[in-house]
Order: C-alpha cells, then sequence, then structure tokens
RNA sequence: GCCGGGGUGAUGGAAUGGUAGACAUAGGGGACUUAAAAUCCCCAGAUCGAAAGGUCGUGUGGGUUCGAGUCCCACCCCCGGCACCA
C-alpha cells in the first residue's frame, strides 16, 4: 500500500492555493455571492490553538462546500490586533507592542495556512493598522457627529490593576473580566456609545436572526427590557416631587415609603428640609467607596438612612410616608428612586424588617381550598342535609351549612390531646367503631372556627369536601360563588380524583391551581401526582401527626396548628393576583389596574431598560487614539477627517500611572499643538478594542478602499455575513457591539440591513483529554502544530469535525485521531485499487444516499454525522477488489471539503487535469435513493419480534403475509386475537393482539 | 430566583414518532507473522439461559400512541446567561 505522506501532499497543495491566490473572492462576479466570516483572533504570542482549528475548519469546509455549489465565497481572515497583552508584555519587557503583534500575525498565519484554510488573504486586515484604525477613528467621528458619542462624568468602573475604565460588560461578577480584579467605582469623565437609542431594536430583532437561543436569551437578558410606570410623589410641604420607576403601579395603594439610590440629585435640593444632614453625607460617603461587588452582589443586609424631616405622600392614599436613602436602589437603573411596597416586593420586605416599616398587602391572588376531612363532616353533613330536607327544605348551600356547622356545636367537644384520658378514648372507639372512620381524633371542637379563620384570607375559595352522602350541592348560584364557603357530599364510592375534579369543573380551574388540605398520610400519597410541590398541605391536628405528614410533605406544607395557616397564606406575595385594601381598584386583576392607577395618579407607562449605554474610552496605550483635541478653554473638537489617520504616538513608556501612556508624548502634544495653535490638547485615551472590532466585517467587503470605510455597492455585494462562527464567550460583547454598529450605520443611510449576521454558531470548547479546560498551568494543553506534523491537516480536520456536534463542548482523545487517519488510509487504498468497474445496485444506491446526506448534513454544519456516511460509503468501496471509478471520485468529490489536501492528491493521481476544488458538487439521483429491498421490524404489542425482508414497493397485504409466516413472529401472534395490523412502508409492520387469556 | 441548553453503552457520539446504540475509539476472540506493529475477519447495552430465546434498558415518575430517546405533564441533576434592575 501507498505510504500517506502527509507532510509532502499537503505542501505542495498549499503553496499551490498560495500561489494562484486560489480562494479570492470576485467582486465583479454574476455568482450569487455567501460571506462567511470567522471570528478573527487576537493575534496572542502563544499561537493558535486547537480551539481556533475547530471553527476555522467548519467555516472552511462551509466555504469549500459552497464554491463548489456554484457560489461566489467571500471567506476573509483579518487581526484584531489592538489590546492589553502586548501591552502588557512591553510593559514588561520594553518591545513595542507593534513588533510583537506583527511577529505573533506572522507566525497565525503561517499556522492558518498549514491547515489548508481557503481564505481569500488578499483581504486581510489588522485593526492596528493606520489604514484600519483610519476608519476606525472616522466611525467614531461619525457617531460623535449624530450624537451617538458624548462624553460625560459618571461613576465608572476601574480595574486598579489594568489602570483603566472598563465597559460594563468587561465587568464579570464584580471583577476585571481580563485580570480579575475587583473592580471600583470612580467619577470620571469618559466617552460613551449611545448603543441604548437602539435598545428596542436590538431585542426586537433577534427574532429575525438564525442564531443560537443561547446567544438569543442572554442579548435578551442583557438588554433586560422592563416594562412599568413613572410616578411622581410630592413631598410634603414642598413643591419637589421624587419620580419612581416601578413594575408594579398596581401596588400603589402598599407603597409605605419610598427610597432613593444615595446619589440622587434631588436630595441636595431637598437638603434645606432634611434635619440629619450629617448622617445622610455619612452613608453618601460610604457609599461611595464601595465596589460593585460590595454594593450588589456581596450586600444582602438592608442598609440605608431616613430623609429625617421630610415625607412624601403616597398619590393614591394621600398617606404621609417616609423616605429612605438607601445603596439598595441603584442611580443608573430607572429614575434612581423606587416606591416600596413591602408586602408585595422581597428587598422591599427585607428592608422594611429591618427598619420596622408598616407593611400593606394590597394584592393576593385567587386561592382554591380544598378541605377533605373525611371523617370530620362525613356522617354528620348526611344526617343534618337529611334532617333539613326532612323538614320540607330544599337541599341548598347555605341551609345546609348551617345545617353542618350547627350538628357539629351540639356534638361532644374534644380537645385533641396528646395523652387522652380512658374515657375520652374509650368515646372516640365507639364514634370510630360506628362511623368507620376516625372523625373523633380530629378537633371536633375548634372546626367551625377554623373555616372562619380560613375564610378571612383575601380572594379565597373554599369547599369541605366530604364522604357519605348521595347527594353533591353544587354552588347555586353566583350569590354563593361568591361566598366562599361550599360544602359537598360525595358517596363514599367516589375516588379522591371524582371528587377533586368535580370540585374543579365548578369552580373552572385546574386541580393544580387549587390547595388541598388532609389530614391523611394515605390522601397525600395518593394526590401527589395531581397536586404539585406546596399544594398540598398537610394538617397535624388530626389523627395523623406532624412527624407522620413531614415524611410524605416538605416541613412548610405541614401545618401544626390551624392558625399556621395565616403564615402560610398571608406573608409575602410577589406574583400577580387580585387587588385588596386599594380603594376603587380592590378586586381588579393586578394585570388590569397598572394602567387605571397609574393614569388615576397622573404617572406615565414607561419601558425602561438594564442596558447602558457603552463606555469606550480606555487609559492604555495599544489602542485606536480617539481622534478629538482640546482648544485652550479646555472645549471639545473633533479631528478633521483630513488628519485621519490620527497616529498611535511611539514615543511613549509603558508604565501604567492610572492615565493614559499617551498623556506624556511629546510627538502627540506638539502634532496637536502644530496643527491647531498652541495651548490646544489632545485627548490623550484610546477607544476600547471592542470599538474596532465591532465593524471589520464590512472593511472585508473593500479592505483596501483609501476614501471611505466601505463601498456601499461592495458592502450590498458581501453583506450581511451569511454564517458567522466564533466562541460563545463574546455573546454579549462583541455581537451586541457589532448589532450596535450595524444599527448605527443603518440609521445613518449607509447600508440596507440591520442585522450584520444571518447565522451564528459557537463552536463548543474542547476540553483537554482530562475533561478540564486545556490551560498552560495545568500543562494539558494541545498544540495544533504538533498535531499537523504527527498525522496532517487533514486528519486534524477530520477529527476535530468527528469529535461531536459542533456546538458542544467536547474532550479530546489522541486516540481518535489515529481513527480518522486510518479512514484517510483506507481511502488512499482504495485509489490504488480504482478500475472502470461497475458499481452494483446497493453500492449505486448507497452512493446517492451518501450524495444526499453529506449534502444536508454540511448545510446544517453536521460535519460528524457528514463524516460518519462517507465512512460508510468508503467501507462499501473497500469490499471491492477493484473500485469503481465513478463510486470512488464521487467520494472523494464529498470528502474534499473536509479533507481538502489528500482528496485534491488522488484526484490528481486518478488523472485530473482539473484540482477538485472546481468540480461540481454532485446531486443526489432521486430515483436511485431507493433499495429494491427493505428490511422491516415487526412488532407484536409494541416489541420487536423479528424483522423480514420486502420488495420496497411492497403492499400491505404482502408485507404483513411475509410477517404472519415469519416464525419469530407467529408464534407471539397465536397468543391471541389479532385486532389490528400497520404496515408503515419501509419502516414497520405492528400487530396488536388482545390476550386469548 | 428568572431565562436558555442538556442528561443515551467503557468513551466520543447516531437516531423525519417506526428494529435504540449508526460511525468511531478503547476492549475481547481469530487470521497473517519467528515475534511485534500494521492490516484483515468476527464479537461486543445489562441480565437470565447450554442454545433457541426471554426480560429489562435513553436522568425519575406519570400520560398520549399500534409504537416514545423523540410528543405532553410533573420532578431531579448538570452546564451557560442574568440577578438588590424596583
Amino acid at each position: 500500500m501507498a505510504i500517506y505522506d502527509h507532510k509532502r501532499i499537503e505542501k505542495k497543495w498549499q503553496e499551490k492555493w498560495l500561489r494562484e491566490n486560489a480562494f479570492q473572492a470576485d467582486d465583479a462576479s454574476t455568482k450569487e455571492k455567501k460571506y462567511v466570516l470567522d471570528m478573527y483572533p487576537y493575534p496572542s504570542g502563544s499561537g493558535l490553538h486547537v480551539g481556533h482549528v475547530e471553527g476555522y475548519t467548519a467555516t472552511d469546509i462551509y466555504s469549500r462546500y459552497l464554491r463548489m455549489k456554484g457560489f461566489e465565497v467571500l471567506h476573509p481572515m483579518g487581526w484584531d490586533a489592538f489590546g492589553l497583552p502586548a501591552e502588557n508584555y512591553a510593559i514588561k519587557t520594553n518591545v513595542p507592542p507593534a513588533k510583537t503583534t506583527e511577529e505573533a500575525i506572522q507566525t497565525f498565519t503561517s499556522q492558518i495556512n498549514s491547515l489548508g484554510l481557503s481564505y481569500d488573504w488578499s483581504r486581510e486586515i489588522g485593526t492596528h493598522r493606520p489604514d484600519y484604525y483610519k476608519w476606525t477613528q472616522w466611525l467614531f467621528l461619525l457617531l460623535y457627529k449624530n450624537g451617538l458619542a458624548y462624553k460625560q462624568k459618571a461613576k465608572v468602573n476601574w480595574c486598579p490593576k489594568d489602570q483603566t475604565v472598563l465597559a460594563n460588560e468587561q465587568v464579570v461578577d464584580g471583577n476585571c473580566e481580563r485580570c480579575g480584579t475587583g473592580v471600583i467605582q470612580k467619577d470620571l469623565e469618559q466617552w460613551f456609545f449611545r448603543i441604548t437609542k437602539f435598545a428596542e431594536e436590538l431585542l426586537a430583532d433577534l427574532e429575525h436572526v438564525n442564531w443560537p437561543e443561547s446567544t438569543k436569551a442572554a442579548q435578551r437578558n442583557w438588554i433586560g427590557k422592563s416594562e412599568g410606570a413613572e410616578i411622581d410623589f410630592v413631598i410634603a410641604g414642598t413643591d419637589e416631587k421624587i419620580r419612581v420607576f416601578t413594575t408594579r403601579p398596581d401596588t400603589l395603594y402598599g407603597a409605605t415609603y419610598l427610597v432613593l439610590a444615595p446619589e440622587h440629585p434631588r436630595i441636595d435640593v431637598l437638603s434645606a428640609h432634611i434635619t440629619n444632614l450629617d448622617a445622610v453625607a455619612a452613608y453618601r460617603a460610604q457609599t461611595a467607596t464601595k465596589t460593585e461587588l460590595e454594593r450588589t452582589a456581596l450586600a444582602k443586609e438592608k442598609t440605608g438612612v431616613q430623609l429625617e424631616g421630610i415625607a412624601a405622600i403616597n398619590p393614591a392614599t394621600k398617606e404621609q410616608i417616609p423616605v429612605f436613602i438607601a445603596d439598595y436602589v441603584l442611580s443608573q437603573y430607572g429614575t434612581g428612586a423606587i416606591m416600596a411596597v413591602p408586602a408585595h416586593d422581597e428587598r422591599d420586605a427585607d428592608f422594611a424588617k429591618a427598619f420596622n416599616l408598616p407593611v400593606k398587602r394590597v394584592v393576593d391572588e385567587k386561592k382554591y381550598f380544598i378541605f377533605d376531612f373525611d371523617g370530620v363532616l362525613g356522617d354528620t353533613f348526611e344526617a343534618a342535609l337529611a334532617a333539613h330536607v326532612a323538614m320540607g327544605h330544599s337541599p341548598d348551600l347555605e341551609a345546609a351549612r348551617e345545617a353542618v356547622l350547627k350538628y357539629a356545636h351540639n356534638k361532644p367537644r374534644h380537645t385533641r390531646d396528646a395523652n387522652p384520658s380512658p374515657e375520652v378514648l374509650a368515646e372516640e372507639r365507639a364514634w370510630t367503631a360506628r362511623f368507620g372512620t376516625a372523625m373523633l381524633q380530629s378537633d371536633w371542637k375548634l372546626f367551625d372556627e377554623f373555616i372562619r379563620e380560613v375564610e378571612k384570607i383575601p380572594n379565597t375559595q373554599i369547599a369541605i369536601v366530604s364522604s357519605g352522602s348521595e347527594l353533591y350541592v353544587k354552588p347555586a348560584s353566583e350569590k354563593t360563588r361568591l361566598n366562599p364557603t361550599h360544602v359537598m357530599a360525595f358517596e363514599t364510592s367516589h375516588s379522591k380524583e371524582e371528587k377533586i375534579e368535580t370540585i374543579c369543573r365548578d369552580w373552572g380551574i385546574d386541580p393544580k391551581q387549587a390547595y388541598y388540605f388532609t389530614d391523611s398520610k394515605a390522601d397525600v400519597y395518593e394526590l401527589k401526582g395531581m397536586f404539585p410541590e406546596g399544594k398540598l398541605i398537610g394538617c397535624a391536628w388530626g389523627f395523623v401527626g406532624k412527624e407522620a405528614l413531614e415524611e410524605v410533605l416538605p416541613r412548610s406544607s405541614v401545618l401544626e396548628n390551624y392558625a399556621d395557616i395565616h403564615t402560610l397564606f398571608m406573608g409575602l406575595h410577589t406574583g400577580d393576583g387580585l387587588l385588596i385594601n386599594s380603594g376603587d381598584f380592590t378586586g381588579a386583576s393586578s394585570a388590569a389596574a397598572k394602567r387605571t392607577i397609574t393614569e388615576s395618579v397622573g404617572g406615565v407607562m414607561k419601558t425602561t431598560y438594564r442596558l447602558r449605554d457603552w463606555l469606550i474610552s480606555r487609559q492604555r496605550y495599544w489602542g485606536a487614539p480617539i481622534p478629538m483635541v482640546y482648544d485652550p478653554e479646555g472645549n471639545l473638537h473633533p479631528v478633521p477627517e483630513e488628519h485621519l489617520p490620527w497616529a498611535l504616538p511611539t514615543d511613549v513608556e509603558f508604565k501604567p500611572t492610572g492615565e493614559s501612556p499617551m498623556a506624556k508624548s511629546k510627538e502627540l502634544r506638539e502634532r496637536v499643538e502644530k496643527l491647531f495653535g498652541p495651548g490646544w490638547t489632545p485627548d490623550v485615551d484610546t477607544m476600547d478594542t471592542f470599538v474596532c472590532s465591532s465593524w471589520y466585517f464590512f472593511r472585508f467587503a473593500d479592505p483596501h478602499n483609501a476614501e471611505v470605510f466601505a463601498d456601499k455597492e461592495k458592502m450590498k455585494r458581501w453583506l450581511p455575513v451569511d454564517l458567522y462562527v466564533g466562541g460563545a464567550e463574546h455573546t454579549v460583547l462583541h455581537l451586541l457591539y457589532a448589532r450596535f454598529f450595524t444599527k448605527a450605520l443603518q440609521s445613518l443611510g449607509f447600508i440596507d440591513f440591520v442585522e450584520p449576521f444571518t447565522m451564528l454558531r459557537h463552536p463548543g470548547t474542547i476540553l483537554a483529554e482530562d475533561g478540564r479546560k486545556m490551560s498552560k498551568s495545568l500543562g494539558n494543553v494541545v498544540n495544533p502544530t504538533d498535531v499537523v506534523d504527527e498525522y496532517g491537516a487533514d486528519s486534524l480536520r477530520l477529527y476535530e469535525m468527528f469529535m461531536g456536534p459542533l456546538d458542544v463542548a467536547k474532550p479530546w482523545n489522541t486516540r481518535n485521531i489515529l481513527g480518522v487517519r486510518r479512514f484517510l488510509e483506507k481511502i488512499i487504498a482504495l485509489a490504488s485499487r480504482v478500475a472502470d468497474a461497475e458499481a452494483d445496485e446497493p453500492t449505486e444506491s448507497l452512493m446517492h444516499q451518501s450524495i444526499e446526506s453529506v449534502t444536508a448534513d454540511i448545510e446544517a454544519l453536521k460535519f460528524n454525522t457528514a463524516i460518519s456516511q462517507l465512512m460508510i460509503f468508503a467501507n462499501k468501496l473497500g469490499e471491492y477488489k477493484e473500485v469503481p471509478r465513478h463510486a470512488f471520485e464521487t467520494l472523494l468529490v464529498l470528502l474534499s471539503p473536509l479533507a481538502p489536501h489528500l482528496t485534491h492528491e488522488l484526484w490528481e493521481q486518478t488523472g485530473h487535469a482539473d484540482d477538485i476544488r472546481l468540480s461540481s458538487w454532485p446531486v443526489a439521483d432521486q430515483t436511485k435513493l431507493s433499495k429494491a429491498s427493505v428490511t422491516v421490524g415487526v412488532q407484536v404489542n409494541g416489541k420487536v419480534r423479528g424483522s423480514v425482508t420486502l420488495s420496497a414497493e411492497a403492499t400491505q397485504e404482502e408485507a404483513l403475509a411475509a410477517a404472519r409466516a415469519h416464525e419469530g413472529v407467529s408464534k407471539w401472534l397465536a397468543l391471541g386475537r389479532e385486532v389490528k395490523a400497520v404496515y408503515v412502508p419501509g419502516r414497520i409492520i405492528s400487530f396488536v393482539v388482545e390476550s386469548a387469556v
């Protein structure tokens, strides 16, 4: 067998492709376009890793496939070259970042080429190169001129280690995303991009893109839309108003105090009225020093200070309520002030508890209670009702209830006692014997009182279920529906489920919405499936003790005393429901009352977003300089376009000082004075590197244009990106910013589409062989270059694609590379046996099936199954001594996007003048897809009992006859009477027999 | 807590509601070889059985269906995002 010399083959073809500019995208081509893009890499000193290879291989396969399908494909590569690692390296070694960056780019380029990736290198860009960042700066000025970039003093995130400000998106759990240092808050004047202007579009347009659901969800979370109302609270005795934002205006009647963020500007205005200014100032100072983390995640204890001397007026109740400042209210969100409703908000409840503030319930859910104390009412009710009817009254609810309770009052009463006296025990036994139930074990004496207590719970509808009667008393009228008590008796033969279903049908609810109270452990067992957690409530004052009920129910669902029911149902309720204690709005649903209550107090409905403007200034060197200058009076001026690129000076010290290294550049200062006049000074910050990387996909359409960031017609030709592949770590940062740039450019008329990336996929992380993350410190990193050396690029590509679905995390396994390498060797072996032979019918059929499924799999980026299909096809061809040429060549073409080098080589060896990449993609012949015969399974009563081989055209009769004749099947059919038989052509034969027993 | 995505052999993973475990890796047996590697052939979910064959089996419990990994309901666990956001 021929030796697989991957080094020679791969080098040969890689050089040929580069020499021929084989993958250059033609702007002028009349073919339909596809734009296939990788998230361009940061050219780090450590070179390419296996994760890069995964995504790049996927887009490469897709691009090569699309070219063979007849598309003109734009598949470019470039460098996200600005950023901290190069600068930090410069701080350590004093080697300029420009130098290390270009060196790293060299390494990346040769590594990428060694993988046979089909990039259009004529379009290569680097964000650190002046001909690129000129346009980054131009875009900054464009946004500035259109009010989308502004400079403002604000409380910003500051990383003390990296000595720079950070965007909100770059703060993870209160720490710097890059270095993990705790982020502190600083008041600084900084540049922002007005991304919030597009919040609604950024949210709504997610509907239209083919992106992973998780990524869309993460963006929705980040944008954080919430709909509510803004309502003004007047400060008593002044004209001052505090405006609050709330999503629950329906709870306005329950607002018992206001809380302002400590930074709230109105505090200064109100200070004349505040009598405890010292305490207020102290609290504000204390808040200011806290890190974001201390103030949010870590701070679970509520702190705050009352603004003494002032009170706000609740516009609904007209009551005067106290005003506080507390750091649990954030100044940046909403209006920086809230109305606190401790009865219906967890945080307000915590604060109210800490400061002993009044709690007023204004919302309750509609509650449905079913009490089933079988023995309690059973015969009692029947007896009472029978007596009642006998006296000539109709069996209506009220009368029945009265009768029942009267009867209950007249019963001998027993207080539940842990050690009942012998007399009591004897009496109970007597009753138990007589009625066959444990009725007297329940606390009879208090039963009616208990029901009266329950009735105090608002919005409650109650059913008391009893057994032992043939009668079922329905709620007679709307009137009785409003009266919660609903007494029912059922025949003993009715099952629990039937009783509950009957009641719930009357109420028009799902049993899962009802609470079921029982004193029986057996009921709990029986009804667990019918009621969700927390809806089944044990009453431990009856026959069954608390311990016994706690064996089958969560502790919180077992009541020891009937008064516990208040704790259970009168506590914090944060959901929707029906209003109570709310003046004219009492009885309305909270959903409906949101608008009506807001309007009644002159508030406005308002939508708020969690998204904040994008802070883009960085006090660092290795980035695109912000092209702004200050006149001697300190006014801002944009650098005129003719001076772009606004060059990054090179006479700088890299040591971080908390100020941009550019501040000390003599060259920059002199340049500004020379261009603008004495006393003029530059803005010395650079832009967040995410600015550079948020528009690069436009530049690839027209990378060398010196007149404009990209020609309109060329953008029209190539954009939007049809497939974008890159790491899931960019779900909110890069992808959100890129969408913002797209929307900004669209709103300014530069482009006519609203979403930059039509389809997006994230390759899953490749873990180390030990299942952990690859990391230098763990020493478990796999270097793709080593793998290419040992097994070849085709093997590496194939292996990474064969590992599993593209988008899931999966561990590396060196042994498995050998598997795909063997597969390629098998292909070489097949090539050596190619002959002008005919393929037989099954092979022909398999070939067309393979075309069909490999095509579909590549379209869906399911490369793992595409490869397995090719293995099946190759294994089939391996059965031939003389491999049919046509079938083999089809296999090569199908394999060529995945393993380009070897397929090119073998294609040439088998006598083709043109490269295989120029072949057209095969089309399956539909008539040859199906085989002449099919093997289908036979089921009897759902179990597979055998299989039969049939002609593909077999009718149901023929199929069933064949199955009945099958020995393994017939013996099962003989066990009973055949009642049903189904043949699903090509799939299954299914019999149902009824047992003869 | 809220929002997303998952849970299938020893392992990576297949499976338009139709014979669960394709394809591959590791493993077992055999052929070739002085031997080993490579290659080729066979076996391979668990369990009972000498075998034929039976039973069980896709996180758990229910349901729909002739038939459920797949659909519905509830629950458990893992991963990712958001979170004092009013």
